[in-house]
DNA sequence: CATTAGCACTCCTCTCAAGTGAGTGCTAAC
DNA sequence: GTTAGCACTCACTTGAGAGGAGTGCTAATG
């Protein structure tokens, strides 16, 4: 079985017409389309090899042929071409992620919007893990007589706030002076460490001390542990149902559920490893059946060498990887950039 | 044609037998299901007349009939048993509810997402406006050398926060000082105003001071406009997909497709007046067309006789009234006492 | 010996007609 | 006024037949 050249050329006429019709591809339909200069005859017989290597699957005898998993796996990292984005687009994409540059999570989750608006797809983000991260300054502000606004601030730029509900009235300048002791106390601690310090370390210390904030900590306290969440976005989750193969209101609906659900996803993103470049997963690849007819593109967002976050497009095993991946590849790149220039330091 | 009393009792018949199995109703399923006692000709004479009278619609000659709006309004205003809601749900209501009581913002969100929960039907919630808010206090933290922290807390005690960049450093004790001034200036001016006291007063009254505060202003004003905005949070849209009458795949999908517009829903909400009890609005009596085949509830959040935010349910025409009904009253007479308990002051 | 034309064969899909059954509406008897 | 009886309607199911896209095999061809 030699002439692999052709078989080839072959695949790719089949798939690129599967990409752009999912359609069960005939012989004559290459012929056809794809003047590739043989006889509806040929392509029949080398149709026969390619299934019987396993890159295509025959529905029923009477139907044409289908790519595997196998076939788009070969096209992704052989065949494909990858078109071109153009430099408008890119400067686009640029601006668009400028936007709110406020914190880490607001880029990354606006990256995961912007890439499914742009692809019509479904993607997630996963916001960068705050435990890993130090407190830097935590501030106490009085909203009124029973409740105080806690502000958290990390040393990677990370803000999170909370109101908790004090018994009693406290005043202002109590309350700054309980920022600043608090600070002292618990700057430099790691996030996940700080539910564990106030329990055991500061409520002695403060044992004697005249400070209202003794009440004040178990509250803080009960928040934390919500804010260590991390965050899930999910966009375009519905586009699910354009998916060819999902037309089908039972399969789709199924998926739609799994995707709902955060833990799930989480699972699903962080399973994905972290390599340099996109990495994608096509069909049964995937860890879960679910995803069986999916192909899953991912992407990581680093700041200086820890992994920040996490980007994942999940479309349809034959989505037009050409267009697709340059773009996912975009604005990753043009995440880690801005990552660079405004939050190394 | 007198004798309503056993009219009422078939249609309510019909209607009870559509709700829990929505496929039209035939005079023999009604003679087996409710035993009232009469034949099934008897029950296909009242019929007809129910028909004559616009409570009953027959998709087809040789088919049952199912109740039209007209009917579904009767059931609820006269037919209806409302179902007891058990003491113990009840309390589970009322505790999830009192989970997170950091603003009012968060308890009418939560009260909507824990009533979709409850239904599984789609519900919606509108924030309080924020624009009929004075501002109490302004604060700006440092969070790094380029970031500053802001935060609004206003007199209804909801606070807003939100990060700009400054151009260069600026000490902690300056942002102290320019929080005090700027609380001294802005205390009590209503939300909405404060843009144009930012740009048009403010500006100039520090034309000549060395503060710092005149670069952050600018940025301050932008980010405001984005708070204003009245919020609506939606939860369970895709439980749309479990009506009966939505399992045509189009008709959905618009459906999610309008629910998904803000304004949309914003207008649904503001539209739907302000009873004092919850007010339902069945098929065509909507002002969308969209939903000719779903009712809505509504239900209005109110503290110190102003509106502060609003409650929607929505759901096919056929719910089971008995059941939701209660709930959504449940929810919104809880959080109106919460609302009252603890925000009062 | 690879390529190709020709043809029988497969099997999905569409259409159409007949049969089935749930349900109605009318009439006449009780 | 109520009900039994019966003809009638009409959606839905089933099965047969036609149509068509596509394959696989064979034999001819260059």
């Amino acid at each position: 079985m030699k002439n692999y050249e052709r078989k080839l050329m072959i695949l790719q006429a089949i798939i690129h017409s599967y990409i752009s019709n999912p359609e069960p591809v005939g012989s004559r339909t290459i012929q056809k389309k794809y003047d590739l200069g043989v006889s509806p005859a040929t392509i029949r017989n080398e149709m026969s090899d390619l299934e019987e290597l396993g890159f295509l699957i025959q529905p029923h005898t009477s139907a044409g042929r289908i790519p595997s998993d196998k076939a788009f796996r070969l096209y992704v990292d052989r065949l494909m071409e990858l078109q071109q984005i153009a430099f408008a687009q890119q400067r686009s994409i640029h601006n668009s992620l400028l936007h709110d540059l406020s914190e880490v999570e607001k880029l990354v989750e606006n990256s995961a919007k912007l890439l499914s608006q742009l692809t019509e797809y479904t993607t997630f983000a996963i916001s960068p893990k705050i435990e890993q991260d130090t407190l830097k300054r935590i501030r106490l502000i009085p909203v009124d007589k029973t409740k105080t606004l806690v502000v958290l601030i990390t040393t990677s730029g990370i803000v999170k706030d909370f109101i908790i509900r004090n018994e009693s009235d406290i005043a202002e300048n109590q309350l700054n002076l309980i920022s600043e002791f608090l600070t002292e106390k618990l700057a430099n601690t790691p996030i996940y460490q700080l539910g564990y310090i106030i329990d055991h370390v500061l409520m002695e210390e403060l044992e004697n001390m005249r400070f209202s904030a003794r009440s004040l900590l178990p509250m803080i306290n009960n928040t934390l542990s919500e804010i260590n969440d991390t965050k899930i976005f999910a966009n375009g989750v519905l586009n699910i149902f354009n998916f060819p193969e999902y037309q089908d209101f039972d399969r789709a609906q199924s998926l739609v559920k799994f995707m709902q659900t955060k833990s799930n996803v989480a699972d699903m993103l962080l399973n994905a490893g972290e390599d340099h470049d996109v990495r994608i997963t096509i069909g049964r690849e995937n860890l879960y059946d679910v995803l069986r007819e999916c192909t899953m593109i991912t992407a990581t967002y680093t700041l200086k060498g820890q992994t920040v976050g996490r980007l994942a497009l999940v479309g349809p095993t034959n989505m037009d990887y050409g267009s697709v991946i340059p773009l996912i590849r975009s604005v990753a790149r043009e995440v880690n950039e801005i990552l660079i220039e405004y939050y190394e330091t």
